[in-house]
DNA sequence: GTATTTAATGGACAAGCGTCCATTAGCAAC
DNA sequence: GTTGCTAATGGACGCTTGTCCATTAAATAC
């Protein structure tokens, strides 16, 4: 019998076989996130991402057509990663609107979607998303997806009690989505002392002004 | 008598003289901050800001030791330039707490402020700072001092009219932060459908909602 | 086994980067 | 004028960047 380990997916990370175009694919996007939280996105070079990869210079080019196509891909990952979580969410929330709008809150303040990694990755993203196309494209097309969600949940609520005076659904998705927003550059500001029970506990009491009788505290 | 044009500061941009350090300085600033919100900050490089500035090569290095310096050079004057625009709105704001509170947020979110290459510039700032320290600590200060001056009015309120169950300062000051810090990113992605008085208006709705009584709307 | 296919390698390459400094030139003092 | 000071110039430098491709080697088919 021959040794069982070192050539069998052991650590989970460690590609499949010596030839794995899927696994080398996935290595050099998380190699890019990986070193965009680490050392940011400016020193982010073919280099850094190919000796953290523990690949070869050539298989950006090879897999991606080149540097830029890369990180395009990598923000597109980031996004779908984002979404995946949020509907996997939305899925034990029912179909309650304020369930809906209060389970997008806590999930996108989470320790899985809001962590020093995410975070970075998300921040610079933002950053060079004007000059970048590329990444442009997925950071507004998540953005999108979300405040579609928060819209649809809010018109529900909206038309239920038409409470004359308060805000309208576009106006509340608006706030909501900039309190969130809000909350992700806090976080990246104070780590040790942001509170994601006080983050989530804010915007209900937030949404609970907006909209006397609905989302009480408990 | 001669032309009095041309030569004497006509445009305001262009330099006194040929032999100018403080003009040229502050030309090589003006520079990195239009090249930055032009072409973002990643391809704002030593030879894009000198053409730009019309100024030699070795500028950067003389009048700021390195092209490092003079980002971090061009982050501090960003930082003061809107803090003063801050400070001279206040100073028409008296000391009634809820005027200083919205002076703060009608001038964070006025043109003088709120712009597109403004806006640009800060994110692309922001989105470095991690990477940066040079950055970072000035953007972090602009921070610090607005959450100073909100959270001192916000005490005052809720000394005033200790109503019970209400928000705290912190909390008033860290949701009406963040909300300010979302209405930016949201300006970013939407420009042309951005407005200015539905921002104001939805923070001070979500301030009147917080304080009843208080932040009455027009 | 051999042949075929293609993932993976890693060095070569030109282009671009930021830094530096010997030189030039503008202004003030005399 | 001449001198002294220093702002300003712009080319040379070494280094790093991203791209590309001839070569190697692993897996599959026969």
């Amino acid at each position: 019998m021959e040794t069982l380990d070192k050539n069998k997916e052991s650590k989970g990370k460690k590609r499949a076989s010596k030839r794995d175009p899927e696994g080398s694919r996935q290595a050099l996007i998380d190699a890019t996130l990986d070193t965009i939280a680490e050392i940011g996105i400016t020193d982010t070079t073919v280099t850094s991402i190919i000796k953290r990869a523990d690949l070869s210079r050539g298989m950006i080019h090879l897999h991606f057509g080149g540097k830029d196509k890369l990180l395009s891909s990598a923000a597109k990952y980031y996004s779908e990663v984002y979404y995946a979580e949020l509907e996997k969410s939305l899925k034990h929330a029912g179909g309650d609107p304020e369930a809906i709008i209060m389970a997008v809150v806590r999930t996108d303040l989470g320790p899985n979607l809001l962590n020093e990694r995410s975070a970075k990755v998300w921040h610079a993203f933002r950053g060079v998303a004007h000059s970048h196309p590329g990444i442009s494209e997925y950071s507004s097309t998540q953005d999108e997806r979300l405040k579609g969600i928060l819209q649809k949940a809010f018109e529900h609520i909206t038309r239920e009690h038409s409470v004359g005076g308060q805000l309208s659904a576009r106006q509340a998705t608006f706030g909501t989505f900039a309190l969130l927003e809000g909350m992700w550059v806090h976080f990246l500001s104070d780590m040790d002392g942001f509170s994601r029970e006080e983050a989530v506990s804010l915007i209900q009491k937030f949404l609970s002004g907006m909209f006397p009788g609905h989302f009480a505290q408990d």
